[in-house]
RNA sequence: GUGGUUGUAGUUCAGUUGGUUAGAACGCCUGAUUGUGGUUCAGGAGGUCGUCGGUUCGAGCCCGAUCUUCCACCCCA
């Protein structure tokens, strides 16, 4: 008996029919991110273990996967280390992992290629990334990032771009109803200061992270745990209780902020995000100050950003943030970038729940030719030939077989045109042009069929 | 990593306290139609019940291990 087979957890398979709709998402994506003037990159997709651990924490590092050394991998290590167990193994066996997200490979390019890179330098990439996590929905092993980061300057006009960016994405793939959350990290720190609990940002910031999903008491709680004291987490309430228009928030803000350069420093960059974005006369920018996002990753120093999707169960789909010191660690000091990334699959999720993929999305061949006999076929071969010059996207059914199955074939394969071909349209040369939707069959010459298939696509 | 959960036909699922030959729907194949798919009708194929071991006269059902699925926590996209 053959044994079944499997593909490894968390990872997919991609059928054509969900590459048409992948395809679609991707291409909107790339078509924006070149319109703002950010140019490809790729990685490979394995980088030095060197070059990835310690980027993303001790959780991180033990999500990474790692890759046995070639030949006899157990040659180098000796005994004792053998015996150390996998800590003092692992260096021995391993130098190579699989790229944990596009951001770090990115920093090392911007670091080995300093001297030739025009800066600011803009960059996007598009490829899978692992994580040796468990599974779960919406969270696999190998996953696609869509990263988009421009690195060099400190302007504001990059934050402001994407948001445009966002709203041209969005907009292409006909999703309307979503808030584009923004904060600053500086401003979190001013409520750290406010609050009399300097020094405890990144607890604050984990705490206050789960607002929406665990609501204010357990936030509090979960606060006091890590530290803050009770009367510093009581002081936060009003501020995270803060409604209003983006304005209105920010005025209240600066009043909280007078003894706080950092959370002053915080509501500036965000009005004059506000204010660049007026040149561009957007009708909504469907932006939604929020001084509860506050997002995990740690190395973000100035504006973060995220991205929900309304009335949809699918979490943020898009997300990112200012860095003051990405490439610090490679060596590089003093580089500030900002960089956000769009979850395809999340994104693929949304846009099928809201029935939102264009049917032409999943068209494949556009005419298949239908034939009874090997003259016939021939025959085909030749119309296939001119129906592929003319740009149509076409094929014959390649076995000689009864018409009902090659048409059951054109069906499960969502063929828009049949074109029949037996000996009464050879002696004529006119041919059976069927349309599959409406049952429809024309008698027509070879050219107005053309006509007809390709005009129908304009 | 912690705790729970699932596994029966290609797919979604039934399957009685452990008792003969494991079912349905959809899908698939063939025919009704030797030049026509989607609808209809008739027929057919397809299962070592996740895997290995144990209990039993007897296991899809009970027990153990393992893999797998999904969920919560942690963390994250």
């Amino acid at each position: 008996m053959s044994q079944k087979p499997t593909i490894p957890k968390g990872t997919r398979d991609f059928g054509p029919q969900q590459m048409a709709k992948r395809n679609f998402i991707f291409k909107a994506i790339k078509t924006v991110f070149e319109k703002y003037g950010f140019m490809p990159l790729e990685t490979p997709t394995m980088e030095n273990l060197s070059v990835l651990t310690g980027k993303y924490g001790d959780e991180g590092d033990q999500l990474l996967f790692k890759v046995l050394n070639s030949g006899d991998y157990l040659s180098k290590a000796s005994e004792e280390e053998i015996s150390g167990g996998s800590k003092s193994l692992l260096p021995k066996i391993s130098e190579k992992g699989l790229r944990y997200d596009l951001t770090v490979p990115f920093a090392r390019y911007v670091v080995m290629n300093q001297h030739d890179l025009a800066l600011p330098f803009k960059r996007y990439q598009i490829q899978p990334v692992w994580r040796a996590d468990k599974p779960q929905r919406g969270r696999y092993r190998e996953f696609y990032q869509c990263d988009a980061d421009v690195v060099g300057t400190e302007s504001l006009i990059c934050e402001s771009e994407i948001i445009l960016m966002i709203n041209e994405v969005f907009a292409q793939l006909g999703i309307t109803d979503y808030n584009i959350k923004i904060n600053h990290r500086q401003i979190l720190k001013g409520i750290t200061e406010a609050i009399g609990a300097e020094g405890k940002e990144s607890e604050f910031c984990v705490a206050i992270d789960k607002l929406d999903k665990i609501g204010l008491e357990k936030v509090l709680k979960e606060m006091e745990d890590r530290g803050i004291s009770a009367e510093a987490a009581q002081k936060s309430v009003p501020i995270l209780e803060l409604s209003g228009s983006i304005e209105e928030k920010i005025a209240k803000l600066k009043d909280i902020f007078k003894d706080s350069e950092s959370g002053k420093k915080g509501l500036n960059d965000l009005e004059e995000i506000l204010e660049t974005l007026k040149s561009f006369e957007l009708d909504n920018n469907h932006i939604d100050f929020d001084v509860s996002l506050a997002r995990g990753l740690s190395y973000y120093t100035g504006s973060i950003f995220e991205v929900k999707v309304n009335n949809v169960s699918i979490g943020s789909v898009s997300g990112g943030g200012r860095y003051d010191d990405l490439t610090g660690v490679f060596g590089l000091k003093g580089l500030s970038g900002v960089g956000f990334s769009f979850g395809v699959d999340r994104i693929y999720d949304v846009l099928e729940e809201l029935n939102l993929f264009p049917t032409d999305a999943t068209t494949s061949t556009e005419a298949l030719i239908v034939h009874f006999d090997e003259e016939t076929k021939k025959y085909g071969l030749s119309v296939l030939n001119q129906l592929r010059k003319a740009g149509i996207k076409s094929e014959i059914y390649p076995d000689k077989a009864k018409p009902k199955k090659q048409f059951t074939y054109a069906d499960k394969k969502n063929i828009a045109y049949t074109i029949v071909i037996g000996s009464d349209e050879m002696a004529s040369g006119n041919l059976t042009l069927k349309s599959m939707a409406s049952g429809q069959q024309d008698q027509l010459a070879l050219d107005a069929i053309i006509d007809k298939i390709t005009g129908h696509n304009e």
